[in-house]
Formats: structure tokens, C-alpha cells, sequence
RNA sequence: GGAGGCGUCGCCUAGUGGCCUAUGGCGCCCGCCUGCUAAGCGGGUUCGGGGCUUAAAUCCCGUCGCGGGUUCAAAUCCCGCCGCCUCCGCCA
């Protein structure tokens, strides 16, 4: 949620916002008219429910006759505040309806447009020539395959298209990558955590997911809990309406999680293969930190996750995504993308967001401050995902079929240092 | 799924319709006192909103798990929900 207060005294910036995301900012004069309707109703409310408190005492140390009188006339005040408290009530229903429905302000030097205005940052490795090593690359599904390690068309028989199974050195190379995202993350201060997957309607509507993509999430109706798309929606919960002690710096948590996409846009869209899947696990970093030092705590984000595709040995370069492509939650966004040699594209490995209050807004997460409390800054970060298996069969593949092994990622393959192929039955 | 019990400030706790403007203790914070420490003394200490102010204090409204209801008046009575505990049943 933006800070009501800002937006009072100054709606200029989310209005530019607003446009800079290629949104209208109509919402802002709706969100404005609606506050003044609720301040105006709760004004005269605490008036006559100060009067009626006084009126209460003089009824109870009353007797006869007098009370019945006194009684009386409580009883209209009663009924006036009665009315006005409705009227409070309804401004703020309305107005809550609308603050909810503006994304976080953008930051300052964010690209403006849609998708395919990023501003790419950086480089970073090689891209392999496979017409000088003289042989073409096979795409992540046919490498996959061969190794035993990818099967789609079981997985559509039993749970239709975008599903598949990981098999054999398949599954034991996401159990790798992941682990080894999961040290990374311990071994930089990360408290390591296995979330909830299935949450409720107020925590994933406060990280911000049940709004412009809202048809991405699945719901359970019968129970009346959504399936998140990442931990970050569970670790975000996870210090919701609670006061945090940052004095000794961010709270930093690694989430391992299941995470579940309904994909409802993209029909037709990445069909192949694993790359955008239904239901995929993933590491994701989560940070709770003052608003101050939320900028920094974003460029450190980003660092680490260059330190796991390094790890991995993968080209990637990096993007700082458009206001229009930021979706609701994020104030600045940056992406690393990974070579893709078969589609001659970059593919997206991770994805880092800096929140601001947002989120922290909306959930109820604090910190102490001299004057009361403030609402904190949180910020999530991608480290590893069953996506970048993609990644890592299509570029370490050699010409014989088999798949070279990052030195980093042996240790949680047994020490083996080459994937390769099998016979399959 | 069935039966019962419980939810008050960081923790414990008093409170069974008006004297609740919510008690007391622990912890914590500030001050005083004291060779040091401890003890002692005084004050403060839920959270949210508003007003005043350079700022703060004082002040006003809400807040006793959450939401409704009864009543002139609800922590207190009624209904629904959520959470926790005990027992029974079922189960990976």
C-alpha cells in the first residue's frame, strides 16, 4: 500500500507513477475524495462519543424519574453516533478498496514503458560458438531426454501440458542446484526456511499478488487458500502484523519452496520443454530492513545472485526492468538473464525486487522508531530455480551428448563431473 | 470429524453490564540514591488515528483474538469466525 499521508500532502509523484507504468491515474483523485469523506464522518463521530461518555456516567449515578429523562435523551446520541460510525465505515471500506488497487510508487531513474524497455546493465561470461567447436547445440528437452532426466509427456499424461517429471540425474541435479543455492545463501547470513505453500486470501493479497496478475495465482475455493508462485509470499507473512528489531541489521531469510503458476497468459508461449512450467522449486532470498537502507540492500541482492550464476558457470546479463513490467509490489526490478544458445535469447534465471514499505504496508511489519513505529522495507531476490537446469544443459553440453558439471555443483552430485546420456526403457 | 476448555499491554495476571479513563506483578526504559555490583526510591512502558506545537508533553477517538448483535451503556451478555490446549475418532 503507498503512505496515505504522501499522497495527501502530495500526489504529484504517484500520479507520475502511475503514468510512468503506463496506468491512469484517475485512482488518485478517487483515493483522495474518499479520505476526505472518512476523515469528515470521524470527526463529528469522536465529538459525540466523547459527549456520550460524559452522558453514560451522568445516567449511571442517576435514580427515578431523572434517569428515565437521562435515558432518553442517550438513547438519540446513541443513535447519532450509531450513524456516523456507519458513515466512517463506509468511506474507509471504499477507501481501502481503492488504496489497494495503486502499485508501489516507482523509483527514481527506472526505465519508463512496458516489456521491451529494460535497460541491460551489463555482460557478464562467455558465450559459447558451437559453429567453431563444429556441432550444433540441442535445445535443454532433447539433452534432457537423453540423459534420462526429463520427461513431459508422462508428466502431461498425469497432470496435463506444462508438467513433467525430473528423473535420475534430472531430479538430482535440481536437488543440487538447489542445495547449493541454499548454502550460498547460508553461508552470506541467510536464516535457511521451508515455507508454507498454501496461504491465506490477506497474506497473498499483501504482497501485492492478487492484483494486476491475480488470474496467475491458483485458489483453492473449498478452503479458501491460494497456492503461492514463491516463498517470498509466505516469508512476507511470515513477520506480518508483527514489530521487528533491525538494530543489528536486515533479517535475512533463504525460502525453499514448491511454487505453483497457473501461466493463464502465455498460452502458446514457451510450450517446449521445462521453461515455463505449472509447478517448479526455487530459492529465494527475503529481506526485512529499514527503508534507508533498502537501495543497498537491493544492489546486494543482485550481487548474490551473480555469485550463484557464476557458481554455475553461466553467460548471463542483467536488466533493470521498465516501470510498466514491474508489477505491483516492486519499486525497482532487476533480472539476470542467462544465454539461451538454441534460441539465440537471453531466458530469465532470477529476479530481484526491492518492495520499499509496500508490502511491509499492507502486512503490518514494523520497526521501532523514536517517534512510534514505521513500516520496514522488504526485498526478495531469486537463487536458484528448476528453470536454470535449462540453462546448465544447454550451455555446458558437449558434442558427444554429455553435459559438463560446474566444479561448484559436484560436491552435491557425488563428484560427478560429466552428465551422461543412458539408454532409456 | 466429535466433545470440552481458553484467548486482556513483551510475559504473567485482576476483572461476571455503569465507580474500567482496564488492576497488580515481572521484564524493560529514564531519573535519584549508593566505593562497584545488587538492593531501594520515584516516574514511564499496547497499538492505530487525530488535534496542538519549531519539537515534545498535556489532550481527543478507537483498540481486551476478529466480525456482527442486544443495550441509553459491553472486556463483561448473545451469534458467527479464527487461533491455541486437552480428550476421542481417522490418517501420511
Amino acid at each position: 500500500m503507498i503512505d496515505l499521508k504522501l499522497l495527501r500532502d502530495d500526489p504529484e509523484p504517484v500520479r507520475a507513477s502511475q503514468r510512468s507504468r503506463g496506468e491512469d491515474d484517475g485512482l488518485v483523485d478517487a483515493v483522495l475524495d474518499a479520505d476526505a469523506r472518512r476523515r469528515a464522518s470521524l470527526l463529528e463521530f469522536e465529538q459525540r462519543r466523547s459527549e456520550q461518555k460524559t452522558f453514560g456516567k451522568q445516567v449511571a449515578a442517576a435514580t427515578g424519574a431523572e434517569k428515565v429523562a437521562l435515558v432518553a435523551q442517550a438513547k438519540q446520541l446513541s443513535e447519532r453516533v450509531r450513524a456516523l460510525q456507519a458513515e466512517a465505515d463506509a468511506a474507509q471500506t471504499e477507501l481501502d478498496e481503492l488504496l489497494w488497487r495503486i502499485p508501489n510508487v516507482v523509483a527514481p531513474g527506472v526505465p519508463v514503458g512496458g516489456e521491451d524497455d529494460y535497460v541491460e546493465l551489463k555482460q557478464v561470461g562467455t558465450r559459447r560458438d558451437f559453429a567453431a567447436e563444429g556441432f550444433a547445440p540441442a535445445d535443454h528437452l532433447e539433452i534432457g531426454e537423453r540423459l534420462g532426466g526429463i520427461d513431459v509427456a508422462r508428466g502431461a499424461k498425469v497432470s496435463g501440458s506444462r508438467f513433467y517429471f525430473l528423473t535420475g540425474v534430472g531430479a538430482r541435479l535440481e536437488l543440487a542446484l538447489l542445495n547449493l543455492a541454499m548454502d550460498t545463501a547460508t553461508s552470506n547470513g541467510f536464516t535457511p526456511v521451508i515455507t508454507p505453500t498454501l496461504v491465506r486470501p490477506e497474506i497473498m493479497a499483501g504482497t501485492g499478488f492478487l492484483g494486476a496478475h491475480a488470474a496467475e495465482v491458483y485458489r483453492l475455493r473449498d478452503d479458501d487458500l491460494y497456492l503461492v508462485g514463491t516463498s517470498e509470499v509466505a516469508l512476507a507473512g511470515l513477520h506480518s502484523d508483527e514489530i521487528l528489531d533491525l538494530s543489528a541489521g536486515p533479517a535475512r531469510y533463504a525460502g525453499w519452496s514448491a511454487c505453483y503458476r497457473r501461466e493463464a497468459g502465455s498460452h502458446g508461449r514457451d510450450t517446449r520443454g521445462i521453461i515455463r512450467v505449472h509447478q517448479f522449486h526455487k530459492v529465494e532470498m527475503f529481506v526485512y530492513c529499514t527503508p534507508d537502507d533498502a537501495a543497498a540492500e537491493h544492489e546486494r541482492l543482485l550481487g548474490w545472485e551473480e555469485q550463484m550464476l557464476a557458481a554455475v558457470e553461466l553467460p548471463y546479463r542483467v536488466i533493470d526492468t521498465a516501470a510498466g513490467d514491474l508489477g505491483s509490489s516492486a519499486a525497482r526490478k532487476f533480472d539476470c538473464e542467462a544465454w539461451l544458445p538454441t534460441q539465440d535469447r537471453w531466458l530469465e534465471l532470477t529476479s530481484t525486487s526491492n518492495c520499499t514499505t509496500f508490502q511491509a504496508r499492507r502486512l503490518a511489519a514494523r520497526e521501532r522508531t523514536e517517534g512510534g513505529t514505521r513500516p520496514v522495507a522488504t526485498l526478495n531476490g531469486t537463487l536458484g530455480t528448476t528453470r536454470w537446469i535449462v540453462a546448465l544443459l544447454e550451455n555446458h553440453q558437449q558434442g558427444d551428448g554429455s553435459v559438463h558439471v560446474p566444479v561448484a555443483l559436484r560436491p552435491y552430485l557425488g563428484g560427478l563431473a560429466l552428465l551422461e546420456p543412458v539408454v532409456r526403457g
